[in-house]
DNA sequence: AAACCGGGGAG
DNA sequence: CTCCCAGGTTT
């Protein structure tokens, strides 16, 4: 076996007696939070003078955007907009702007939405509850435990792509976990939360920051893993990815995203109203562009004045 | 359950 | 080049 395993498409040979490191939850989550304690990065959206608002933003930012990405971005957000009624206020166009490149735009308006749902069901307080943040705009179950866990230091399941992947090698002995969450994994999760607030909270953000740093998904660093010695896979021998068949590849080029986000880029970028031609100009497809275009109105995201005569033809803009 | 939705950087 | 990434919403 490699003494640092890639993760190959390989099947796996399964072995049933393989899961030494899955009987023994608070063990592995010991060494997790030792190591976290050496080991955490230094986030802006830990620092102590956070606050839960600071955190739910960048729970959004993060949902498709990696953390070195975010952190500019999270910062000069939160300079311009602190609360949640500072963003409830400002101009869905700025709001567009300063998402700038995240990728996956209807997240800021979500999250827009999201503000003026606390300022008018909460006073402009984050809730800590989690059916109140679930009915949230842009909240689902990862983004509601997140916050409670992060922001305000309670208990709950927290279960993202990074923590998937930690307890599917080191407790089921899986090269990867299924490509969609299961009921199942969700169970075994949480049998490793700790029923302390704060060790939860703890253990939260540790196994997240192993799966972001160390288990890593396609090189994972298993000479640098706290819980090497107690990892089902490599128990296991590093058996490959079983699901690897089923797991397909995201196009991107050509595809309608690309469309839409040079649309997106087109109207940010803006000084003022976006004359048709201008944006028939970004993609040589008509029938494919006009139908991002609508998308993107039926979004939100854009805003077509009709036009009036060639002399006049129609434009688009940022919703305002 | 499956489709849809951006963009950049690592390997 | 391919693959990955602190998911949520809609159908």
């Amino acid at each position: 076996m490699p003494a640092v395993p890639t993760v190959v498409t390989a099947p796996a040979v399964r072995r049933p007696d393989a899961a030494t490191g899955g009987d023994d939850p608070a063990g592995l989550r010991d060494v997790v939070v030792a190591w976290f304690d050496e080991h955490a990065r230094d986030l802006p959206w830990r620092a102590p003078d956070r606050t839960p608002w600071g955190v739910l933003v960048s729970e959004v930012m993060l949902q498709q955007t990696p953390v070195v990405r975010v952190a500019p971005a999270w910062h000069a957000w939160m300079t311009r907009w602190p609360t949640p009624a500072d963003l409830a206020a400002a101009s869905t166009a700025d709001v567009l702007r300063a998402w700038d490149r995240l990728g996956y735009p209807r997240r800021a308006l979500r999250l827009q939405d999201c503000a003026r749902a606390v300022v008018e069901r909460h006073g402009g307080q984050v809730p800590d509850d989690e059916a109140a943040l679930l009915a949230l705009p842009g909240v689902g179950s990862y983004t509601a435990a997140a916050v409670r866990a992060f922001a305000f230091g309670r208990r709950s399941v927290v279960l993202d792509t990074n923590v998937r992947r930690v307890l599917a090698r080191a407790a089921a002995g899986t090269a990867l976990p299924a490509p969609a969450q299961t009921v199942a994994e969700v169970r075994r999760a949480e049998a490793f939360v700790p029923d302390d607030d704060a060790a939860a909270a703890r253990w939260a953000a540790a196994s997240m920051e192993l799966g972001a740093l160390v288990c890593t998904a396609r090189a994972p660093r298993c000479d640098a893993c706290p819980v090497r010695d107690g990892c089902a896979w490599r128990a296991a021998g590093y058996p490959g990815d079983e699901h690897a068949a089923r797991r397909r590849t995201q196009a991107w080029a050509g595809t309608d995203r690309q469309v839409r986000g040079r649309v997106m880029a087109l109207l940010r970028d803006a000084l003022g109203p976006v004359p048709q031609h201008a944006v028939d100009a970004v993609w040589p497809d008509a029938g494919q562009r006009e139908r991002c275009v609508e998308a993107l109105v039926a979004d939100g995201l854009a805003v077509r004045t009709p036009g009036a005569g060639d002399d006049h033809p129609a434009t688009y803009r940022l919703p305002h």
